[in-house]
RNA sequence: GUCCCCGUAGCUCAGUAGGAUAGAGCGUUCGCCUCCUAAGCGAAAGGCCGCGCGUUCGAAUCGCGCCGGGGACGCCA
């Protein structure tokens, strides 16, 4: 029921309450968690642990003197004989070296647990909601989006298996300014369907069409200029002729011609409310959860902005309501001042600001100044509505919150949290302090082909997607695209830039590193079939007890590893190290599969000895697969060469 | 100007709840297939961990100050 590393933890704490007992200890010290580390050099033995530094330090006593009285009590209560020997190294470390049945032992444990080998506990199932990607429904996912989608939906994937109840949810942005441009952009097309339709042509050969020359007349300078926005317009035009719905030809401005045009859908004619704009974003919103699937990414909840609008049935306007409710607990308050730079605004009305520099909010979440959440003529900003998004976070009962942002939204952040931190003071509710709410920066990605910079730009028209990069990726195997994009997104710590080339993602050879991981599960793989074949398989809960080599003792003990580097990628929200704890797995694999290949192959003359291997090759097999599977990468039972591959080699 | 992130091998980067002789990939050089996948492996060379001061038994890791690179700072979203 237990793993190596909970075995010898329990072993340590028996020591240290026995030493407790034998007065070595002034008292009972707060039970910390015991770190087990693989010494880098096998000189110093199995497992280290730093064990006396803690207790020294809590004591008041010196490491080194603490570990050699403790050394003598480890081997005391060690009963089952786990222990082979405990020298006390350096300035305190204890260097434990196991018995050969201890760390055999790891190889059954896994093979014992299975797919479940690797979870635990750490997490105490504590509730985090987890935000990420909310890319806006303007238009298709760009490859840094895709990176954030990546980090989150990999992060929940490890924070679960540690023992975190997450959910993850979508923001949708699907009110103003934006999508109201969206709409705009989208109608204008619509409204020519000839020209539209050279435009699509033109597009459809790879070249630009030059704007404003054959774009529609009105089309607003900021508008959205992509194909994809003609594209949509062709959608939306078919969709309206079946429904029966006219393209209206009152200019978009007009607020009043379109609220009589659409009374029923639109009876205030605002723009992000209209029919066109609605259809327009649900179609952009279609894509990216197609993008998204095609990452093996997908959400426990999309969470519109509208409901907090209260443009959607059955829902309040949360974001007036919370507005109301700052300013009359002094958190908010009207202020008539316009900055000076701003003359040609015409305010019908007082301003309500935030107070974000409030002195109740500690310093590291306060804001340089107070920021406005309802304008003058009583539209609310984005701030308003991203306020009245958390507090709704919070009346869900989160734990804690964890938002995904690309690294351009940090200045972001402390404002957030001094949100947070205010609306749990407003409500009374001492949990929620600045530091329950986590932002994680996302770095952009840096598109390479085979070295060189791919240009990047919405300008320039040479966007690239996140699926132009899926597709481009793709080699033979369906899952080949987003297996590389997933973990060659893990490679990197989120604040890190990440630079992606999408040769090498294409390659099928050790410079690619998820197919070097991959090519270790089938090279696993293909041995325990072909031991199947010959009736070499011993029974799934033999004792590995004839694995001798420092080679399969090393791998063993790796083995171990993988419920400590969950819990601690979970901890950390770093899920790049379990990428690069499956690279090293295979890497000690490849070396040991190689350097015996004529001394002792797996399978031999020997049964004992073939049996063990086999064990151990399973074991490697089942953690290799857990890993990959919570990294969103699919685990091949055998890899087929490319044909250009092939040829590569074939001339070198 | 204020704030945030980054600076580790020629290149791209791991390593930072302070720990033993700082690691990997690529690139370079030299080796290894009668074989369960050479789609692989081994070896060599390569480092004032940006600089300085401090904290202590001990600092790439923590603090302060510099230097260099990137980014954020709208009644935008």
């Amino acid at each position: 029921m237990t793993t190596l590393h909970e075995r010898i933890r329990e072993l340590l704490s028996h020591a240290t309450h026995s030493a407790l007992g034998a007065g070595l200890l002034p008292q009972a010290l707060t039970p910390q968690e015991i770190q087990l580390e693989r010494p880098r050099q096998a000189s110093h033995g199995d497992l280290a642990t730093n064990l006396c530094f803690t207790l020294a330090k809590a004591a008041g006593k010196n490491p080194r003197a603490l570990a050699d009285a403790f050394a003598p009590i480890v081997r005391q209560v060690d009963r089952n004989g786990w222990i082979q020997s405990v020298e006390v190294a350096g300035p305190g470390f204890l260097n434990l070296r196991l018995s050969d049945a201890a760390w055999q032992s790891a190889v059954t444990d896994v093979l014992r647990e299975g797919a479940g080998f690797g979870l635990s506990d750490v997490g105490r199932q504590e509730r985090v909601l987890l935000e990420f990607v909310s890319a806006n429904p303007t238009g298709p996912m760009h490859v840094g989006h895709g990176r954030g989608a990546v980090l989150g939906d990999t992060l929940a994937r490890v924070m679960r298996a540690a023992g975190f109840d997450v959910t993850t949810e979508y923001y949708i942005n699907n009110v103003g300014n934006q999508v109201g441009k969206l709409g705009e952009s989208v109608w204008c097309w619509m409204c020519e369907p000839e020209l539209r339709a050279a435009a699509l042509a033109i597009w459809a050969k790879g070249d630009p069409v030059p704007f404003p020359d054959a774009f529609p007349r009105n089309f607003p300078e900021d508008g959205y200029r992509g194909a994809y926005i003609a594209e949509t317009a062709e959608h939306l035009s078919r969709q309206f002729e079946t429904v029966n719905w006219p393209v209206p030809t009152a200019p978009w401005h007009d607020d009043q011609a379109w609220a009589v045009d659409e009374p029923m859908a639109n009876p205030t004619g605002r723009a992000d409310n209209r029919r066109i704009t609605v259809q327009s974003w649900m179609f952009q919103l279609d894509r990216i959860t197609s993008d998204l699937k095609a990452l093996g990414i997908g959400f426990d909840n999309w969470f519109a902005e509208r409901r907090l609008h209260g443009l959607d049935p059955q829902t309040i306007d949360a974001v007036q309501d919370v507005a109301r409710r700052l300013v009359a607990s002094d958190w908010a308050y009207e202020d008539a001042s316009q900055p000076a730079d701003d003359e040609d605004a015409t305010p019908t009305g007082k301003a309500i600001f935030f107070r974000g520099t409030s002195e109740l909010l500690p310093k590291a979440f306060r804001d340089t100044k107070d920021r406005v959440i309802i304008r003058g003529d009583g539209r609310p900003t984005y701030f308003a509505a991203d306020i009245a998004y958390h507090d709704h976070k919070l009346a869900r009962g989160f734990d804690h919150l964890i938002n995904v942002l690309g690294a351009d939204h940090h200045g972001y952040v402390s404002r957030l949290k001094g949100v947070i931190h205010a609306l749990g003071l407003m409500r009374g509710d001492p949990r929620w302090t600045g530091d329950r709410l986590e932002v994680l920066l996302v770095q952009m990605v840096a598109l390479l082909r085979d070295g060189k910079p791919v240009p990047m730009g919405k300008r320039s028209g040479e966007f690239v997607t996140l699926r132009d990069v899926i597709d481009e990726v793709t080699t033979g195997e369906p899952t080949s695209g987003r297996d590389a994009v997933r973990f060659l997104f893990l490679l990197r710590k989120a604040d890190a830039q990440l630079d992606f080339d999408l040769e090498v993602a294409r390659r099928t050879s050790m410079d690619n590193p998820v197919y070097y991981v991959q090519y270790g599960h089938a090279r696993m793989c293909s041995i325990l079939e072909r031991a199947e074949k010959e009736g070499r398989l011993p029974a799934i809960d033999t004792l590995p007890t004839a694995l001798a080599l420092d080679d399969e003792r090393a791998l063993t003990l790796a083995l171990a590893d993988l419920p400590d580097v969950i819990a601690r990628a979970a901890r950390a929200r770093e899920p790049h190290l379990v990428a690069y704890y499956l690279t090293d797995l295979c890497r000690a694999f490849h070396g040991y599969y190689s350097r015996h290949k004529s001394d002792a192959r797996v399978i031999g003359e020997d049964d004992a000895a073939t049996h063990a291997r086999l064990q151990l090759v399973r074991a490697l097999k089942q953690v290799i697969g857990n890993g990959l599977r919570l990294l969103g990468v699919s685990a091949p039972e055998r890899m087929t060469a490319l044909p250009d591959a092939a040829e590569t080699d074939a001339e070198g």
